[in-house]
DNA sequence: TGACTCACG
DNA sequence: ACGTACGTGAGTCAA
């Protein structure tokens, strides 16, 4: 700690500087924070950097300042705060209480004044000052004892002054700025200087005179063409100076040493920054108190409250047995669960309410690892997650049920999962964690490690449960809570442990000869390029096609030059090196990503691989896939769509089984826009794309042609997304004229389609969310970005995510019923895979009749709309060789 | 870790 | 004069 070392931070300057360096952020409820993000970001940065013992951040107060005065000009130009960034100078205030900092104003004073006054009355003391500004102005502040960091490009960049850096920079010293400024001006604060005399001159002659008096007394001895610029504009340049001095007697009260600082209030920091969904910064903080309790012997930070519940620690059978009586006389349980999935369960927590006792919640610990009573805790708690008649309450359950996967036990009766509660009230929030839940909604801060940890998230869960129930039912969320997220929970559970049986011969035949194939195309591009180089390297790719080989410079990425497919398949005819590298990129991505990532990723006991979906991830409501991603395995190009050989049924006599909807998200936007066209085209049974083709185009549907019918898509999709001119016309090779043509006739004959679009736009602009059949809920913050291109961002998502979301609803809703009654009827059949719009099983051939007419009925019949949904099935011997049935 | 590229719906 | 299709995850390079 540099307990003397002053820290002064010249608030509006970097409030403003952080506004215009972090592009857009907003709470889930629209609060727009950018400003106060960065300027906090920075402010604990150089805190931590620099160990300061005081600090202080000063504000300009009053519109009219000492200066106005002098010169009414003062600032004239000066572009008013913008709207967005006002209502943040009190949110940073607020930061600033938080963290204890005192914040100094003056009325009739500038900030710069402020931290001059306070540097002044430091070195008086011989205290050391650092001041952080983005104003070039406090330069002439810089001293022996003062440096100054100015911000640089953004914010978090910080440039370090030292009289010796400011000679470097600007060859004058820090006390000769005002002089400089006297005779430069400065458009910025609208000093005018003396016109005619730039940088270079007032160098030149600062150094010969040292100040602005100083030239002025002598004027006379100065080459005629500079007396001549200078006389007349001496009184000006004069009162320029004036106003480029920072004043550094301003009557403040504080005294220097009542600025040390006694570190952050760091629950009202953790509050406050919980308010504003600052979530990496509250992770940054945990962690940082963390080590602080870690430290042996150091101070534990005792003014933070983490959660602390008394819990008890059950060894002895009988305690244990007694456990069990407790939970069926509660009838429900907040269960947390430690361990990981290699390694198994290491302990839970148990939380649960026995009635008239107090405190009513009590919590208990059971080591399932310890030798003594592990085994019989392990009994007990598969006891009470498998009883029907007490409830359970996870955070995370799906992962839950991996880790009891192992013992053979599981969870029946699973009544909330606090982490897809808290998704489907915030889909788009960064983290669905306990912790993060926890201090968001409860305003605790939950322990690290050990057994109280554990006992805080069972007490946390049960807490959880409570509040977000009663958040989504004000949501209106329950019928999609209750109906489909949660029991989807144990659907997705039993698709991930059935997994996807591999053909692990063939998958490895197809390593070897992609690998030959791959090794002959890389050598015939060494040739014709004339040298060796990694193809992979897009910068050294790049440094060869548009370099060495001179071809022509297609499009730019932020960095270097573009190589992706687009720009290749533009350049295939100027050089034969294009289309080798093109058929290079694509086997390896092939190799690298499907055949040999696939086959890295089987489970050796099971031969199949167990992907991962996630719940919780998306902004729209639809799942992903990862470890493997098994919703982007190949099918648009054939060689890469021979992948799907390897995937086959785990059972001798089985087969693979494919449902997909047709159109479906065309389909929810014919039900969710009532456009009379586009319900008449789905009741007929048509094929969207050639009607739209005839509608677009003006011409019959027997006049259709396959390349009308391709555009007509295209325009489909389009407006699906959130159509722009710009877009259609990258995707179909036309101008933008024509793609606006074909958007204009679309809309002239989808009137209804039209309007459903501008009052979706409407309405989420007025609730600042957008929801879709089943009330499924997504914020849109971008829509009220200052930023005209986030802001259209924002209204393509408001048109897509209820589209797309509500496919998502229909399609879950599909998978918990389908799942259920294979269950009920005691089928072998198993589902085992979707993606998006499309549900793939793993079925005994015996039960084909049976399974394809209950998968179509779930399907067709998730929910009724005003248009009917359709399902097309495929069967075959793998998600290949799948033949329409 | 971010940028780039590319696979899917 | 901007800068754009919506939603994901994985592999690779290069700092």
């Amino acid at each position: 700690m540099q307990e003397n070392t002053l820290l002064v931070l010249d608030g509006n300057s970097l409030a403003h500087r952080a506004f215009h360096a972090i592009p857009h952020l907003a709470t889930s409820q629209g609060l727009v924070t950018n400003a106060v993000y960065g300027f906090t970001n920075m402010l604990l940065k150089v805190i931590k950097e620099l160990q300061p013992g005081l600090v202080a951040v000063c504000f300009d107060m009053g519109r009219v300042t000492f200066r106005h005065e002098q010169y009414g000009e003062y600032k004239a130009h000066r572009p008013a705060t913008p709207d967005e960034l006002r209502p943040q100078f009190p949110l940073i205030k607020e930061v600033l209480a938080a963290m204890n900092i005192p914040v100094l104003e003056c009325e009739g004073y500038e900030a710069d004044d402020l931290i001059g006054t306070l540097v002044s009355r430091a070195e008086g003391e011989k205290i050391a000052s650092i001041i952080v500004t983005g104003d070039q102005d406090s330069l002439q502040l810089v001293s022996p004892l003062t440096r100054v960091l100015l911000t640089r490009k953004g914010i978090s960049e910080l440039e370090e002054y030292t009289e010796g850096r400011v000679w470097e920079r600007f060859g004058i010293t820090p006390a000769q700025f005002p002089d400089y400024k006297g005779l430069v001006g400065d458009t910025s604060d609208n000093i005018p200087g003396v016109p005619g005399i730039g940088p270079k001159t007032a160098r030149t002659l600062l150094k010969e005179y040292g100040s602005l008096e100083e030239i002025i007394s002598r004027v006379d001895e100065l080459p005629a063409r500079l007396r001549d610029k200078i006389r007349p504009y001496r009184e000006q340049a004069l009162l320029s100076k004036q106003l480029a001095t920072i004043e550094r007697k301003v009557p403040l009260e504080i005294d220097v040493g009542a600025l040390r600082w006694p570190g952050p209030d760091y629950n009202r920091l953790l509050a406050l920054f919980s308010r504003l969904e600052f979530k990496t910064l509250i992770r940054a903080i945990r962690q940082e108190l963390g080590q602080h309790e870690d430290e042996a012997g150091g101070h534990p930070v005792r003014e933070v409250e983490t959660y602390r519940v008394n819990f008890r620690h059950l060894t002895g059978k009988e305690e244990l047995c007694r456990l069990v009586e407790l939970s069926r006389q509660s009838g429900r349980v907040a269960v947390a669960l430690s361990g990981t999935r290699r390694e198994g369960i290491a302990a839970a927590a148990v939380a649960l309410k026995s009635p008239g006792e107090s405190p009513e919640l009590s919590v208990f610990y059971l080591g399932t690892e310890s030798p003594a009573g592990g085994q019989a805790a392990l009994e007990i708690l598969g006891d009470i997650l498998a009883d029907p008649g007490i409830e359970k309450l996870l955070h995370d359950g799906k992962s839950a049920l991996w880790l009891l996967h192992r013992y053979g036990l599981t969870i029946n009766n699973l009544a909330f999962d606090t982490m897809v509660a808290a998704y489907l009230l915030n889909p788009a929030a960064a983290s669905q964690e306990l912790a993060d839940l926890a201090l968001e909604h409860l305003k605790v801060v939950l322990p690290g490690r050990g057994e109280e940890a554990l006992a805080a998230r069972a007490d946390a869960i049960w807490r959880l449960s409570e509040l977000l129930a009663e958040k989504l039912r004000l949501a209106e969320m329950e019928r999609l809570y209750y109906e489909v997220e949660l029991p989807l929970v144990t659907v997705l559970a039993d698709m991930e442990m059935t997994g996807v049986a591999i053909n692990r011969q063939h998958l490895e035949e197809m390593s070897r000869e992609l690998e030959v194939k791959i090794a002959s195309l890389a050598e015939q591009i060494y040739q014709l390029a004339g040298e060796q180089f990694n193809i992979n390297s897009t910068r050294q790719l790049g440094h060869i096609l548009f370099e060495k080989l001179e071809l022509p410079v297609i499009k730019k990425t932020k960095t270097s030059y573009s190589t992706d497919a687009s720009v290749l398949e533009e350049l295939s005819g100027a050089h034969p090196i294009v289309p080798l590298v093109l058929e290079y990129r694509q086997l390896m991505k092939l190799k690298s990503t499907y055949v040999d990532g696939l086959a890295a990723l089987i489970n050796p006991e099971t031969g199949r691989v167990h992907t991962t979906f996630h719940q919780t991830v998306t902004a729209t409501g639809r799942l992903s896939s990862s470890d493997p991603n098994l919703q982007n395995i190949p099918i648009r190009l054939e060689e890469g769509r021979k992948i799907r050989k390897v995937f086959i049924p785990g059972r001798e006599g089985n087969l693979i089984l494919t449902a997909d909807y047709s159109q479906i998200e065309l389909r929810v936007l014919a039900h969710m826009a009532k456009d009379p066209n586009l319900l008449d085209a789905f009741r007929r049974g048509e094929d969207i794309h050639t009607r739209t083709a005839a509608e677009v185009f003006g011409v019959s549907v027997t006049e259709v042609t396959t390349d009308m019918r391709g555009r007509a898509k295209a325009v489909n999709f389009g407006i699906v997304y959130g159509i722009s001119d710009f877009g259609l016309a990258r995707d179909i090779n036309v101008s933008r004229q024509e793609a606006r043509q074909y958007i204009e006739s679309y809309f002239a004959r989808y009137a209804g389609v039209k309007a459903f679009i501008e009052r979706t736009i409407r309405e989420a602009r007025e609730k600042g969310y957008v929801t879709t059949l089943l009330n499924r809920r997504r914020y849109l913050p971008d829509l009220f970005s200052p930023n005209r291109s986030v802001r259209m961002f924002g209204e393509r998502t408001a048109i897509n995510t209820p589209i797309q979301g509500s496919a998502a609803d229909i399609i879950k809703l599909a998978m918990v019923r389908i799942h259920r009654e294979l269950k009920e009827r005691g089928l072998a059949t198993r589902m085992i895979l979707q993606v998006h719009d499309e549900l793939i099983f793993d079925m005994p051939a015996g039960e084909m009749a049976e399974v394809t007419e209950l998968v179509r009925r779930h399907m067709e019949n998730a929910l009724v709309l005003d248009v009917p949904l359709v399902v097309d099935m495929k069967l075959g011997p793998n998600w290949y060789e799948v033949k329409k049935i």
